[in-house]
DNA sequence: ATGACGATTTACT
DNA sequence: GTAAATCGTCATA
């Protein structure tokens, strides 16, 4: 098997992050170690950052640190951030230049270095949790499993040659009515901004992080939040 | 210089 | 369901 075809076409990372937040579903994260080493996986979960206007931006306001600087590069660009003392998170740029629109990937399903992923995850640990379904279904669990940290916020996604984005070799995508949306985790701090529909998933998916909107008591479970009826 | 907090994960009750 | 882990980042002084 040959690596999957790379996108080296900058105008994919450019404009609306709700757009490339859909777009990137089905898309495949592929990382090189210098060992040579591939590790890879289909997106199935992103969340939408709209930038200064955005309460729940990182971005806010343009607000603009050392931190936040790659997020006003060039559209293609990764941020990588490091949170809660432990932990890193990966964005893909978009927007356009000086314009701080992001989306976070928040989970893979791996399709290959599977086993190194292990080793990333869970080290020396027993592998209770190693199962495939729990390597990547999180923003820091993927960055885990893949080993990327903050060295790589500011990297060019269209150009590094350890970091990049590709469309699966069949060319398949999620079609609209597979891609469930509700909002954005951890961000209840935003207000208003905190409800809106920026997360999107590949609905069904075993890898991603939240499976379902939290179900009201009482209520019917009516399954992904957005999803379609059949 | 200091203090509060976090786009999370894990373990535990 | 709740809480701990753990430290870079940012606003304030």
């Amino acid at each position: 098997m040959s690596d999957p075809p790379r996108i080296t076409d900058r105008d994919f990372f450019t404009g609306d992050a709700a757009r490339l937040a859909r777009g990137l579903l089905g898309r495949v994260l592929v990382r090189r170690l210098e060992t040579g080493e591939t590790l890879a996986g289909v997106i199935v979960e992103t969340e939408a950052y709209l930038g200064a206007r955005d309460a729940a931006s990182h971005a806010f306001g343009n607000r603009r640190t050392a931190r936040t600087e790659p997020m006003f590069a060039q559209p293609g660009t990764a941020y990588v951030y490091f949170t809660y003392g432990m932990h890193h998170c990966m964005n893909v740029v978009c927007g356009q230049l000086g314009v701080p629109a992001a989306v976070l990937i928040r989970a893979l399903r791996p399709i290959a270095g599977i086993e190194r992923m292990r080793c990333n995850r869970f080290h020396d640990r027993g592998g209770a949790g190693a199962r495939d379904a729990n390597l990547c279904s999180g923003p820091a669990k993927l960055c885990a499993a893949l080993n990327i940290d903050k060295r790589f916020s500011g990297v060019d996604l269209v150009v590094s040659d350890e970091l990049w984005l590709a469309e699966l070799a069949d060319g398949w995508s999620p079609k609209p009515a597979a891609i469930a949306s509700g909002p954005r985790i951890g961000v209840e701090y935003a207000g208003e901004w905190a409800a809106k529909p920026l997360r999107f998933w590949v609905s069904g998916d075993a890898n991603v992080s939240r499976p379902r909107a939290p179900r009201p008591r009482g209520k019917v479970d009516a399954g992904d939040s957005d999803q379609k009826p059949v």
